[in-house]
DNA sequence: CTAACCTACAACCAAATGGTTGGATATGAA
DNA sequence: TTCATATCCAACCATTTGGTTGTAGGTTAG
């Protein structure tokens, strides 16, 4: 998970995914639009495909990059869990409000 | 968005972050969960509210952290999108390969 | 075959990150 | 007031990160 986020920190990274999951593109295609060298973005490449965001398929002597959607829901289903804990807060906030039963015991982690 | 993705790459802050949704918590208290000293886990509290992604509210000599939904919903939205690029190329193959079938009702809705 | 092209990888560098310790400041308790 | 607690901040250190250049290997074009 750490990977999948330090990934996506990344404005280019992030635009690489978003190109990818458009269409596959090979390593050059996408150095050709980015004001960097080649190696850096192949080294952003490398980095998305360690945290499963990309898959790379050789194809002659080109690289093609396919966005990989399977790991984006992995984030979003973390994210997900988050807003999940805070609507479940909100509930127990209105059931609190809507009637005087005591709350239950806060068990310490 | 850097900021916000950067610091969830860190499995103690989305541990924070996720506490903190929970419920209030103090600094000292979250200083207690974590094999790290006090400076750390300050720090890390830093960088989550640099991202947004928490917000601290001064009570006395504590300062009461909580997660804030808002932010979460901003990655959520960023990651939402990138699932539907991948859904819309999605149906435009399907539409593509369906292409000469008699009455094409659209599949879904 | 030769040349051009696409990719991979290593070495290097500056800056950011994640941790530490120690000290300063502010608030609460005795 | 005095003491303990809660937080903040700066300096330091090791590691990682994001970029560079250069080199080497495999593949296609001529």
């Amino acid at each position: 998970m750490d990977r999948i986020f330090s990934a996506l920190a990344d404005r280019t990274r992030r635009d690489i995914v978003r190109r990818t999951l458009v269409g596959e593109a090979t390593v050059s295609q996408l150095a050709g639009s980015y004001d960097m060298s080649f190696a850096a973005v192949q080294k952003h490449v490398a980095v998305l495909e360690g945290a499963g965001l990309v898959t790379k398929h050789p194809h002659g002597r080109e690289r093609l990059v396919r966005g990989n959607p399977e790991t984006i829901r992995r984030a979003q289903t973390l994210l997900d869990r988050f807003e999940q804990i805070w609507a479940d807060r909100m509930d127990r906030l209105d059931a609190l409000l809507a009637d005087d039963t005591p709350p239950p015991p806060h068990p310490d982690e």
